[in-house]
DNA sequence: TGGTAACTAAGGGTATTCCCTTAATTTTTA
DNA sequence: TAAAAATTAAGGGAATACCCTTAGTTACCA
């Protein structure tokens, strides 16, 4: 029996996928959420094998979530649910400890596949998943691609870094303590899922985030 | 007296410079060279008060020599002298020792200024270089922007710390030593004109060296 | 006016990058 | 086939980035 758990903050995402499940005998949807807290909530209780999470949370960005839950609860395996055309973060998501990702007009057979994949321990990767992409993104507007958001500091600090200033260059232009600048960091490599500086200024362009 | 030296591979321009400093009293241009090895051996026998370098000569990475100039001639001031639209650049040579730059195409009362400014010790900026600039390119075509170039294996290693790799990831990746991998980030850092990595990305994207 | 987010910052690490020098070996090119 | 450029790599050290935890202090919003 592989327990199953959902968060989105659509509910007819939510209920979906509910229903998509409900029939299947080896598997039981055993909570579902709509927002980060009662997910975190839920987790302290009773941890699913598989967390189907909706990246684009309006509360929390997405990655960071996913980090947090796979650090408090390595046997929890996320599934990333994602609605956009972004291919890029798919990457970064993965790397930030989730197991897999799936679209979510994602038909019942990918939704099983995935599932079961995942159980085994194994990373699902939709192959054809850009091809998908772009066949959606098609002559359709964009919909919601993954923006991080940054605080008005962040984007400060996140500008000085751009300007190839160090931790303690920063701190002088600021005027604030270097470990200051190092907390906002963090915080920006966290919620842009980056694993370094280098990491942080790709997105920043990409993003458009300067 | 203020002693002038002047590298630049267009005969022209070389001559064209000395021809209009050729009346100055306070001016003397002690030397003209074509390429970096002539400017090298020059600098060895005397050192001018400023140096007006094209930082594009065909045979050396103009940043990686005017690095090089300062460090081993610090009493050197060094002037780039830059045909091109590329004002991005500006800013690297700057910060990697030249004490003022100047459009080929300068009066001579921005040369006499330059010379003056640069003598005191200060640094000269040409105010409205980027209205300049900008002008200069309207409707012109692209004449020979700054491009670096990067060996086989330099390009290799950019495009894995694009990935975020560190540097042992690089080593294992591409079998070689961590030590050789650094021997290359400092190459790559040094032709880009870069203070970090951060640097070398922003140049890469801005480049299109990936 | 109480809760939440943002900003601040410390201690105390470890990891990684960056710098400098030197040099052997291989590959390319004139 | 010499000379030049590229690739390899070492030692050794300094600077910077990254990580984790904890926590006080604003600022803003319902």
């Amino acid at each position: 029996m592989i327990k199953v758990a959902i968060t989105d903050d659509h509910y007819v995402v939510l209920k979906g996928i509910e229903s998509l499940l409900k029939d299947e005998k080896h598997i039981r949807v055993i909570s579902i959420h709509e927002n980060s807290q009662q997910t975190l909530e839920s987790l302290k209780k009773e941890q699913p094998d598989i967390l189907f999470l909706d990246i684009n949370l309006p509360d929390i960005n997405g990655i960071v979530l996913t980090k947090t839950i796979t650090k408090s609860f390595p046997e929890v395996r996320v599934i990333a649910l994602t609605n956009h055309e972004d291919v890029s973060f798919v990457k970064r998501i993965l790397d930030n400890g989730a197991y897999g990702y799936l679209l979510k007009n994602a038909h019942k057979e990918e939704l099983l596949e995935a599932i079961s994949v995942v159980a085994k321990g194994e990373k699902y990767l939709q192959k054809d998943i850009e091809k998908k992409i772009l066949n959606q993104s098609l002559g359709r507007t964009k919909v919601s691609a993954f923006q991080p958001k940054l605080t008005r500091r962040e984007t400060e600090v996140l500008h000085a870094i751009f300007e190839e200033l160090t931790t303690q260059e920063i701190s002088d232009k600021l005027f604030i303590s270097p470990k200051t600048v190092e907390a906002h960091r963090t915080n920006i490599m966290s919620k842009l899922g980056a694993k370094n500086s280098v990491g942080m200024i790709k997105i920043a362009i990409e993003k458009q985030l300067l």
